[in-house]
DNA sequence: AATGACGTACCGACCAGTCGGTATTGTAGG
DNA sequence: CCTACAATACCGACTGGTCGGTACGTCATT
């Protein structure tokens, strides 16, 4: 029989570039090692992908695409700022170790990108961003953040962090990867307690 | 005159090439690229360097050099941990900002390295590390910090935030550099605060 | 017969690194 | 002070190999 059912060939191309490029970074690893690992050959890539970065395109989008839905769920649901805040954070640092892979490509190939995909992409990665710094301006305008730092900042802080994850976490490691989700959920949360170690705890959701 | 004094050519082609991979990455740059930007051939950059990889382990190693010698003054000073963390802090912070261009080039190619040169810069950042991990534990045992999150946890934390700077962070941007390492530092220093909402905060420089 | 799903063969571009050579500077002997 | 020789600093042409991408053929399914 000739041809997968559906667009099985498509997504073990997307999986096994994800891995690859993870393993050796986007520009070392070659569209014939790809296919090799994917058991075909590149006629069958460059027939579902016009180009080897629109494998790292999709990469992105995929993943940001799963996590700005996610996050919308969390940031609209219900309790205070503070607790939705922290169901977000505590559920994208989760979804994050899921994607280790992901995050790695990402932050690491990103330039590859020709400008327009990579403007595409920074505009998805934008409006996550946005969203998740309105949650925090809430908080800090109900009063039960610290204003003093702007929310920006704080946003761009703890996703450092996150984006960073996937250069020291090791899944084989001691630490449970919901473990280490906790507590930077709890160091983020703490480093904006509302002005100092005021009674705004009982509204953060710990 | 032929020969440059000292090894003005040698840090020059360091200076360029630091631009250009920051700019367009380390494998999209060509060594043609790195030395006619320099002004000079091929034959003078392998004069200079056995390898295009060389270039980047020295961009590593001096980044590294740097931030641990000045971390040790600031770790081995006089004040409380938390002064002598949170002086650490800005100082990395400060000295991240004045290096943007290496910070990019860190984290976007430490891959590109060979194994052997890799391992060598992994033990100097590990190095790092664990000077900075030891300031937050003596503080924890000091009691001026919170226990309850692992000190490795906090510096991964804290260092991921840091390491993305380059990612953000623009210098002729609205924010002043220094004003960014004020909130980070501050951020930090809040999230470690001691069980919550101590007097700890006056122990800690702020 | 038309179409989708691949395989096969191949191309042009480029790239890291090499190598033989040259010009200048440093050094030691007479 | 001068000459001989060596070392340093660089040039520029060349190469072996790789890589992304393409053109076209083939075969099963509809």
């Amino acid at each position: 029989m000739t041809g997968e059912s559906g667009g099985a060939l498509r997504e073990r191309l997307l999986a096994v570039a994800t891995r690859l490029f993870a393993e050796k970074g986007f520009e070392a690893t070659s569209v014939q090692e790809i296919v090799e690992s994917a058991g075909v050959t590149k006629g069958a890539m460059y027939h579902y992908f016009a180009a080897k970065d629109d494998l790292l395109f999709e990469i992105y989008h995929r993943l940001l695409m799963m996590q700005t839905r996610r996050l919308e769920q969390f940031a609209g649901g219900e309790g205070t700022a503070g607790e939705r805040l922290r169901a977000a954070a505590v559920d994208v640092l989760d979804t994050s170790f899921l994607h280790l892979d992901e995050l790695t490509v990402f932050f690491r190939s990103m330039h590859m990108l020709p400008q327009e995909k990579r403007k595409t992409i920074r505009a998805e990665r934008r409006r996550y961003h946005e969203r998740f710094r309105a949650l925090v301006e809430e908080g800090q305008t109900a009063g039960i953040f610290r204003a003093d730092v702007p929310a920006d900042i704080v946003v761009q802080f703890f996703f450092g962090a996150v984006h960073q994850l996937s250069t020291w976490y090791r899944p084989n490691g001691p630490l449970a990867a919901h473990q280490v989700s906790e507590y930077y959920a709890s160091l983020l949360m703490d480093g904006l307690a509302s002005p100092h170690g005021s009674v705004a705890e009982a509204w953060m959701g710990r």
